[in-house]
DNA sequence: TTGTCAACTGTCAGTGACTGACATTAGCCT
DNA sequence: AGGCTAATGTCAGTCACTGACAGTTGACAA
C-alpha cells in the first residue's frame, strides 16, 4: 500500500475528533463523571465509594484513579469544565475592552457554550443536583472554597496582564475580581436555590446582578492616574 | 439505690482545676497538639502519620482519634482556641457598644489572653511556623477557608443578636463581619509573612488596619433608618 | 480500706482512599 | 504481520479512620 498523502495537513484522516483511542478515553471519562454524579446525588458523597463508581462503568478502581487524582476531582469535573470555558472566553476578549466588560461578556459566552459542551454528558438537572450536594458536604465545601480562591487569583493575574499592570503593587485587579466573583457566587447560589436550571435563567440572573455593580466600577483604567 | 442529692448545685466538689483525671486528659491533649505541630512543621503535614504523633506521646492511635476527630483537627487546635477566646470576648462586650467597636475590642482582648493560654503548651514561634504550613498545604488551605466562612457566619449571627436584627432580612451584620474578617485575614497574612511573632506586633498591626475601616462604618445602627 | 462504677485506654479487625510495581491488552504505525 | 506504546487490570501495601471488646484506673460510696 504505497499511499501518498501529498498535501494533507491532518495526517490521520480521522473523524472530527481524534482516533479510536482518544474517543474511548473521552467516553470512559464521561461515563465515570456521569455515574459518579448520579451516585453522589442519590446516596451522598461520603456514602459513595470509588469502587461503586468504577464498577458502574465496569473499569477497575485503579483506572478511576488514572482519570481522576482523587474522589473530589470527579465531583468538580463539571465545574472545572465550566471554569475553563469561562477562562478561555476571557482570554479571547479584545484587548481594548475594559476589564469588567471583558469579564461579563466572558461569562455570558461561557454559559452559552456550556449547555452544549456539558449537556451531552451531564444533563443540566444533574449538574444542579450536584451543586446542592457540594453545598451540603463539608469536605466538598472546603474544596470548593479553595478552588474559588485559586480561580480568583488566576483571573486577577489575567486582568493584570491584559491591562499591563503589576499585580503586586496595584490592588485594582484583585479588587475588581473579588467584587465580580462575589456577584457570581451570589447569583450562583440563588440559581441553586431556585428550581430553574436552564442556562438562560442563570445568564439573565447573573447579568442583572452585574448591572448593579458595573456603574460603580465603570471608569476606564487607562487614563494615567494610578491612584485616586 | 435511692440516692438523694438534696441541694447540691455542683455534684462533684472538684478542686479549681478538676480532678486528676481531668488534668491527665488536658496533659495528653496538650502533648498531642505539641508533638503534632512539631512534626508537621518539620516534616510537613502529609508526610506525618497519625501513628508518629501518637507514638511521640506514647498513646495508641485509637486514643489520638478519641481526642481529635481527624488529622486536620489537631492542626487547627490552636486556631480553634484563639477563635473561641475571641468569640467569648465578643459575647462579653457591653450591649451598648457599637458592633464594630465590640469586634475590635474583642480581638484586642483575645490577643492578650492568647499569649498566656496558648503560650504554655505551644510556643508562639511554633504556632507561627504552623501557620506557614497551613498556608502551603492545599488540604489545610481548604479547611482553613471553610473554617473562616463558618466563623464569619457565627459572628454575623452574634452581631445580629446583640443588635436585635434579623440576619435573613438585614444584610448589615454580614457586610460588617465580611469587612472585618477581610481586614483580620489580611493582617494575619502579613503577620505570617513577617518574622515578628509577638502578640503585641499582631495586635498593633490589626488595630492599624482596622483604623482604616472604622471611619467608613462608624454610623450608629440604632438610629431607626434601615437603609441609606 | 475496699468494692463498685464509669471513664479512659489499648488491641484487633475491618473499610475505604490512594499508590507503586508489574503483567496484559489493545490501538497505532511501519 | 509484527513491533511499539498507551491504556488497563491485578496485586500488594500504606494510611486515615471506625466499631467492638477487653483491660486499666481514677472517682466515690459503704
Amino acid at each position: 500500500m504505497t499511499r501518498q498523502r501529498l498535501a494533507d495537513p491532518t495526517p490521520p484522516p480521522a473523524p472530527p475528533e481524534g482516533g479510536l483511542r482518544e474517543r474511548k478515553k473521552r467516553r470512559t471519562r464521561a461515563a465515570l463523571i456521569h455515574s459518579a454524579l448520579e451516585l453522589f446525588t442519590t446516596q451522598g458523597y461520603e456514602q459513595t465509594t470509588v469502587d461503586e463508581i468504577a464498577d458502574a462503568v465496569e473499569v477497575s478502581q485503579r483506572t478511576f484513579f488514572r482519570y481522576f487524582a482523587n474522589k473530589e476531582e470527579v465531583a468538580f469535573a463539571v465545574q472545572e469544565a465550566v471554569e475553563a470555558q469561562f477562562f478561555d472566553a476571557l482570554r479571547e476578549r479584545p484587548a481594548g475592552e475594559p476589564p469588567m466588560t471583558a469579564l461579563r461578556r466572558a461569562v455570558s459566552l461561557a454559559w452559552d457554550t456550556i449547555e452544549q459542551a456539558i449537556g451531552e454528558t451531564v444533563p443540566p438537572e444533574l449538574h444542579m443536583r450536584m451543586y446542592h450536594v457540594i453545598e451540603s458536604t463539608p469536605a466538598l465545601i472546603a474544596v470548593h472554597l479553595r478552588r474559588s480562591v485559586e480561580l480568583e487569583e488566576r483571573l486577577a493575574r489575567e486582568i493584570a496582564d491584559r491591562e499591563g499592570l503589576d499585580l503586586d503593587s496595584d490592588p485594582r485587579p484583585r479588587v475588581l475580581v473579588a467584587a465580580f466573583s462575589g456577584v457570581i457566587r451570589v447569583s450562583g447560589r440563588l440559581w441553586g436555590a431556585r428550581g430553574d436550571c436552564s442556562s438562560d435563567a442563570i445568564r439573565k440572573l447573573t447579568e442583572a446582578y452585574l448591572d448593579h455593580l458595573t456603574p460603580a466600577l465603570a471608569e476606564d483604567w487607562n487614563t494615567g492616574s494610578t491612584h485616586a
